[in-house]
DNA sequence: TACTACATCTCGCAT
DNA sequence: ATGCGAGGTGTAGTA
């Protein structure tokens, strides 16, 4: 298939709304927050179904270059220097990537049916469910006062008080908690103080770990780390079978 | 072909180093930082050769699941309620993906040359080299002291003197700053302060914009704000021909 | 390795 | 639309 065939299916494709791939030879440059270049080799590039543009070298977790839904894709028949090659643009906003593509190694495109959602746990939120329904992982004297406090300020995760009635702000984080989890802290700790007109308020970090600066920091602020860990999940067991074909060891 | 076919065909292909992807109907469960469950729908599923694992649905800009390399990939014929599928699990360390694949719409596998690096511009460090070069961006009388003694205090962006002899800590951001960018310029305002002793340093947050509460919240500690726009990037011109196929208005 | 901060962050949620 | 914070964040740079 030559560069005009492959011209008219892509554009097919777009048009039916099918999920369109290509496997290409090709140099990209981009230009909108950022500009980049990158000098011509072999890559996936893939257009959604919503107009997202994502394309991936074949190595490395991340896209080389994206563009968000909706693109706006182009292409285009070129010649340069005695040799045609197959110009592609996606724009979308300010952002747009020029792709000069010298050959297709393989193309495929199909209309996915989908929806579904992903049902996620492990969040934030459930390790801050798990500290307001336990609040003695805190400490025995917490008791708390409600739901996150959301204010322009940002949201508490747990606030509460003590026994002898310090109000508490309680920050979790799933992982080990660094300087910026601190200052996020001593933000709302501040935040209340000044908004409800009393002293008596202190700061708790709750997090599995904390680093090193962040703990001396923490303590600067007269407030506390409570090791906590975040809510048990159920492993799911995994699969050991003798049959069972494996790469990448 | 079928589900025992395209086991002997992803396994050569794996064993091979190429890129593989393949368009299916699937679920996916995930274990590990978290857990999630996927209901069946169409997906792409893409293999890369350094073993990251990708799964897209399609649409969206991000992979609804993946795994980061070097993943050992692992393909079996399984057979429930009267049905053949294909199940396949990749791993890496604690984190692990099971796929039950349904149907399999398209397969393709090929080893992609690359290994060009991308070359990127206009990133936050490239604006605070700008306020080192053009300080009177900051103010008339700033004067930037060298990079060495910057690194020394960790990592602020720029670091110097205004005429009156106070110490200058400016954080730049490129876009809008919020409050974290003004915890951040604190905590190295507080950082200088106790480091040398002294208490005649100020804290200058330089970017395009700042959110009200960032800049009410930046008063309070004493510090200032200062519009600056990131270093002007080369506008590629934008190509506007009429014969160009658009999709995605 | 651990820690820190940027990112063309993306994404959701609430104002 | 903007502001704010989480993320299975990922990634690079540094000590």
């Amino acid at each position: 298939m030559n560069f005009e065939e492959y011209i008219g299916q892509l554009q097919q494709s777009l048009q039916r709304g099918e999920l369109t791939t290509f496997f290409c030879h090709c140099s990209i440059q981009y230009s909108g927050r950022a500009e980049s270049y990158l000098d011509f080799g072999d890559r996936i590039i893939i257009i959604k179904q919503d107009g997202t543009v994502l394309i991936h070298q074949p190595e490395g977790g991340m896209p080389i270059n994206y563009i968000k839904a909706p693109a706006k894709c182009e292409f285009e028949l070129q010649r340069e220097e005695e040799q045609e090659l197959l110009f592609f643009q996606a724009t979308s906003g300010n952002d747009q990537i020029q792709v000069h593509i010298t050959e297709i190694y393989h193309y495929y495109a199909q209309r996915l049916i989908d929806g579904k959602k992903q049902d996620l746990s492990g969040k934030e939120s459930e390790m801050s469910d798990m500290l307001r329904e336990q609040p003695e992982l805190i400490s025995p004297d917490f008791k708390p006062l409600s739901r996150e406090e959301h204010t322009k300020y940002g949201f508490i995760d747990v606030f509460g008080h003590l026994g002898d009635g310090t109000l508490a702000v309680i920050e979790c984080k799933r992982y080990t908690a660094g300087l910026s989890a601190v200052s996020q802290l001593r933000r709302y700790v501040e935040k209340i103080k000044s908004a409800k007109g009393i002293t008596k308020v202190t700061g708790i970090l709750a997090a599995p770990a904390i680093t090193a600066n962040a703990l001396e920091m923490l303590h600067n602020f007269q407030c506390s780390f409570k090791q906590v860990d975040p809510p048990k999940r159920h492993i799911r067991k995994k699969r050991e079978q003798q049959k069972i074909q494996q790469f990448f060891s």
